[in-house]
DNA sequence: CCAGAGAGTTAGTCATGCCTAACAGCTCAG
DNA sequence: CTGAGCTGTTAGGCATGACTAACTCTCTGG
């Protein structure tokens, strides 16, 4: 039997919730993906039964490697689809998410493997997330959110996370898109204000506003 | 509630199964859908329910006008993707009908659109038949089996119908592909045996080898 | 110490689609 | 005219994935 397209979306969502090595609380996959905290419980008990996540009573859940692979293949999907909706069909950076979030259940192996040929074998997506590649391997870099950053220190965007289209729109609007090199200006803790160089313009915002935007730190 | 992805399989069935304006049958959907009769009983009974067909115990169904609109959409949908995925991916003709069959029901209007622009608004998909408009109009011709051209006449390759990607590939092999011109040389009947001239090249067939492969005669 | 807030579970339901078993009605061959 | 072979239906069940109601458990604040 096949993942269905709900069973995928439990996998990346465990996968994300879980990435700083915890456990993943039943309440925030309920959250996270609107549903009820029961459908949750019910749901991880068949994704336990089918081998895809550890998961006990009471005690959150973790994927197995079984269900790591599982997850990687529906990013890759995800990733590569983002890319080749920007780059082959045109669809503007804030929108292609939501398509992805759907398509991303029904593409054959077949058409995962001609999309990434057309795309020369990309190994990032248009908001700079690495593509896991064929094997499930996933590229990690040591990223800080845009906020992080001290005064007077510099960096590079490399990834922008947000699963909402208003807030890539005011960023590409702002200049906050992988490869745009910023500088943190000033910072006023206090009043939550920092004032951050972003290519040549500059910028006054604050916490709320950039997170989710990560950016490497200049050496 | 917008229409599920059986929900359009049914659409789909009952539109090419009516396509003669008989009312369809509930072993033909069951068997052209590859389910039971007691579930296409109880799926027509739903469709009527939301008013996609007309369905009255025992007496088969038809589309509503309403149905009709949206099983036009899922053509559309499906042609616009074997184009796309012959023209963008490069996918093999004899193969796209399996991957559109599944993407036909996970594709949002923009995305329609996006594909639709990039390939130039195209009127037919690499079969050969025609794609729907955004209105759901179905553009009609007069095409004839290419077993019924008498002896002598003279025709081109417009519509190539089967799902089978083996048929496919063998009448690419052949040459019967839309826009090919052939003239049938000679019929025996009775050993079911034509010879038929394609492009500059004999073929000799039965009536089996070239069903679904539709001719526009020669006037 | 105990009340309330949260986390999490069980129990019971529902809708969607699928299945088999059983039965009813029609038609046609022998 | 009768039974075999269709057609099609009803009835009852199952898996998936969601829900609400109601419960337990644990932790924390007063």
């Amino acid at each position: 039997m096949p993942n269905s397209s709900v069973n995928e979306d439990y996998l990346k969502a465990i996968f994300y919730l879980g990435r700083d090595g915890s456990r993943v609380q039943t309440t925030a996959l309920a959250r996270q993906l609107g549903v009820s905290k029961p459908s949750v419980t019910s749901m991880l008990k068949r994704l336990a039964g089918k081998g895809l996540v550890d998961y006990s009573s009471g005690q959150g859940a973790t994927l197995t490697e079984e269900g790591r692979l599982a997850t990687m293949r529906v990013v890759r999907r995800h990733r590569l689809l983002e890319t080749f909706l920007v780059e082959v069909l045109h669809l503007d950076w804030s929108e292609v998410h939501a398509e992805a979030e759907v398509l991303e259940h029904h593409l054959s192996a077949r058409m995962v493997d001609a999309i990434d040929r057309l795309l020369g074998h990309p190994s990032e997506d248009p908001h700079g997330h690495p593509i896991p590649d064929a094997q499930g391997r996933l590229r990690t870099r040591e990223l800080v959110p845009l906020g992080d950053l001290a005064a007077g220190e510099r960096g590079t965007v490399r990834e922008v996370r947000t699963a909402q289209s208003g807030r890539l729109q005011r960023w590409k609007e702002l200049g906050l898109v992988p490869g745009a090199a910023v500088a943190m200006r000033s910072k006023q803790d206090l009043e939550d204000v920092m004032h951050v160089r972003v290519g040549d313009r500059e910028l006054a915002t604050g916490t709320e506003g950039v997170d989710g935007v990560f950016v490497e730190r200049e050496e």
